[in-house]
DNA sequence: ACCATGTTGACTAAATTGGTCAACTATCAG
DNA sequence: CTGATAGTTGACCAATTTAGTCAACATGGT
């Protein structure tokens, strides 16, 4: 599954906002950088993005930040990416007979990722990580 | 799915090809390309990637072209995307927990989508056109 | 009032994509 | 033999996308 650069950025954004606890004060931008050495100036744009589409909120001012909107439990690998991607736009169906059929099959292989990423939350994720760092 | 033009090219050059009887003389290029108007001078650079992956097989001289190099009911769609793309060349496994969790969610999705791709040959695509052909 | 933070949009360098072109080689028909 | 028709190869190019930077501004806690 190809993935860009900034797709990355901001599931690895989501994750690290989503490994915090809920009563902290916002994350900072260089917090949520940090760890995964993003670019600091890109990484804005991606938070903003994310804003926008209602995954994040910010507070700003001196001591202000990033949190998420809502639980983790409520927010999927499939929201994040549609937030930075932009949803996926319909492709009209061909006319020649042989584009339509290669473009079913196309159909279910999307469909089949897609059920994948909409079934991972951030919080099953972050759950994960921390059953890993148990045994250690 | 994300497919590039050229690789969409690809695969249908090679249902093209699948459509026809394997005793007919193998089809010239302006065969081919005519049906999903595929650029002549572009299918030939692609012609020559699935000749080199030992996907189809070229006929030189007065009255050449190209043909399928096994029979159609033994490759796959993801034969003709690796054929195009390349093989997926594998990720070094992150260092970074956060990154480590996110991986090995693509790899699901990957894995999800490649089943599908392996499951479907040239020929059950062609039969699924020829059973459309039937009703009308 | 200060200064650390977020907000916004313009900008750019590099990689990828989609495609063209020209020169060459092989082979069949006549 | 010879010429037309086909494939072979590699260089080239323009448009788009990607990844990231920068500068100027707005906001709000201390």
């Amino acid at each position: 599954m190809k993935l860009s650069a900034k797709a990355e950025y901001a599931c690895l954004a989501m994750l690290e906002m989503a490994r915090r606890n809920p009563e902290e004060p916002p994350a900072r931008i260089r917090e949520i950088a940090g760890p995964s050495h993003i670019p600091e100036r890109y990484l804005v744009q991606i938070l903003l993005r994310l804003k926008g589409a209602g995954l994040v909120q910010s507070v700003r001012g001196a001591s202000g930040g990033y949190h998420l909107a809502r639980p983790a439990q409520r927010i999927s690998l499939l929201d994040v990416l549609n937030a930075i991607d932009g949803p996926p736009e319909p492709m009209p169906d061909p006319t020649e007979p042989l584009a339509r059929a290669l473009l079913k099959v196309r159909r279910q292989a999307s469909e089949a990722e897609r059920k994948i990423l909409a079934e991972t939350t951030l919080e099953s994720l972050v759950a994960d990580l921390a059953a890993r760092e148990w045994v250690i």
